[in-house]
DNA sequence: TTGTACGCGTTATCAA
DNA sequence: TTGATAACGCGTACAA
């Protein structure tokens, strides 16, 4: 098969002429815009599925101004526990950017570095984008606006005026802080990550929702926020243990875990001892001997839902400026 | 900035008109190929960089038959120890992308369909691809293959004919099973899993080899391959125990991780009751009190190779059929 | 050194 | 219903 004709792709020219049609005439074909034939379309179509004729995607790229790409944007997380929500939310992508003949095209942003983003704006490689996490401060947003292209993000944007779907954090946490209350749990500590991070105010807004629905407010001692390390976990914990907090609620996994960690190491019993709860399941919580509470989310919906509305917006469709996604309370052992 | 004139972005004819040149000259002057005048060119730049040009992506793609992207082939893992490894590749190729100016288009295929990669492939939307996973009996690599398109393998290929990069499974394996058998620890179990996957069988190869060397043979009573769900293994790990294996070396994290949890279940002591080693370091050992003896690789570093040979390839150069990155065997407690 | 003109492979407009 | 032909925006021989 080596050696002779070079092997060059076929082109809708040739579809054309050794079919004695026009080319016009196999791209509507093809399409199903306009007006054609139908047996002609017929034996247009037959020819393609036997030989293999192929649209060059960089020609109707040109020709539509339309990539079929949509862009994932990724900020750079390298702990365990962050990994599985953005591998979800990429599969999920992926997977209905494929069932709808789009692929995409993936860009980690770390930190604050915009430059990745711009590329990609200036690129004009994708026609929509999915931004994956979202900060209070954010400096992507702005960006994204801007340049004009729909995007969706998945979190919440403060001030709005952006297309978002979002696990109905402030509403679960609500909900489980509510549950442990109405259960006479009284001294509910609360471990908090990065504030930045619009998750994290949300799931804080849902802890104090649950207060304020009683006319209550928690003991601000027992409030930990921008717990950004292990170490800052650690003192956490120490001081909690001191100051005989009933329960640790903590805002996600990453927290969980050390806190379930570090109450092992301590020889402290749960719920005996200290209750613990978690704003975020997932399966790294599943190595402890103890079931934990938490607030499950469907990760996979968030970034189906995601990439379809952003498929309807490039399509021109009217979409909902906010979508709340549902969550699941799960009340195990660890708060008996 | 509204209404009016419709905003339509700038083309090379546009920078060209408002700078009195022709487009080619402006042409000339970005790419910097063919003789070009050195004010003339810097006038240009200036020009471009005030006021923002940016070369439509589909029409370069259409006119140079390139189209700056690289395809990334990603498996369906859903598990917390596959996970990390994926990971961390997308990353390391992502940014050796970045830095070289190309996009990644990232495809997941789940088991042996091959439709996403068909699909790929008769996109042309890449001038290369990156496979991440290699089995034995690898239904993509034929594909890519056929299709001509440059591409190489992280992991090994059966038969060769692929440009593989992979970090020397079987050199590290070996090392380590010698190492343990240096020490006198005899009785090495040995528990893998899918022996499909090429990684596998390389470890398997490296085990084996390290009794041949010493003109021995491993125990087949105690090897355990295909171990596929937690209930084999926790099945291997009871019978094991019985037969009084002295080390249970794991082929990678994802056994280890249910190996350590199962001895813990039953209260056998590592190292006095029995050792443990593992195949694959991964964070996921770190949720346990007990250091693990195991093999460290530097995925991202095999990424980045992985990315650099795959654009050398895309440039024409001469590139190594094969590829293998060091390890280090990281001796701790679990072995002593 | 610079400009002209054509080709890349499709889609879309307008006649026929 | 079908066929010419002009875009789409850029790179590049070739000519000047």
């Amino acid at each position: 098969m080596k050696g002779g004709e070079a092997e060059r792709v076929k082109t809708i020219q040739d579809v054309a002429r050794e079919l004695g049609v026009s080319t016009s005439t196999v791209s509507r074909s093809i399409s199903g815009k306009g007006r054609i034939g139908k047996d002609t379309r017929e034996r247009v179509m037959r020819y393609i599925n036997e030989n293999g004729y192929y649209p060059n995607a960089a020609a109707q790229s040109l020709a539509q101004s339309k990539t079929n790409n949509i862009g994932l944007i990724l900020p750079e997380v390298d702990t365990l526990v962050d990994m599985p929500f953005f591998h979800s939310c990429m599969y999920a992508v992926e997977e209905m950017a494929q069932a709808n003949d789009y692929d995409i095209l993936v860009v980690i942003t770390s930190g604050k570095d915009t430059r990745p983003l711009e590329r990609l704006i200036n690129n004009r490689k994708v026609d929509g984008m999915v931004l994956t996490r979202t900060y209070e401060d954010d400096c992507f947003v702005p960006l994204l606006k801007e340049s004009r292209i729909p995007f969706v993000t998945i979190g919440q944007v403060k001030g709005g005026e952006a297309v978002q779907v979002d696990s109905d954090n402030t509403g679960a946490c609500m909900e489980l802080t509510s549950v442990l209350l109405s259960k006479k749990v009284g001294r509910i500590a609360y471990l908090g990550g990065n504030m930045e991070q619009m998750v994290n105010q949300c799931r804080y807004e849902g802890y104090l929702g649950a207060y304020g629905q009683l006319g209550k407010k928690p003991d601000g001692k027992l409030v930990y926020r921008n717990l950004n390390s292990k170490t800052m976990i650690e003192k956490a914990v120490e001081e909690l243990l001191e100051k005989k907090a009933e329960c640790m609620l903590c805002q996600d996994d990453f927290i969980c875990d050390e806190v379930l960690h570090l109450l092992a190491e301590k020889g402290v019993n749960i719920p005996e001892d200290v209750k613990v709860a978690s704003c975020h399941y997932s399966r790294i919580l599943d190595n402890y001997p103890i079931t934990v509470t938490s607030l499950k989310f469907d990760i996979m919906q968030l970034g189906r839902t995601a990439c379809k509305i952003l498929l309807d917006m490039i399509d021109g469709k009217e979409v909902p400026e906010k979508t709340l996604l549902d969550y699941e309370v799960i009340l195990k052992e660890s708060t008996k």
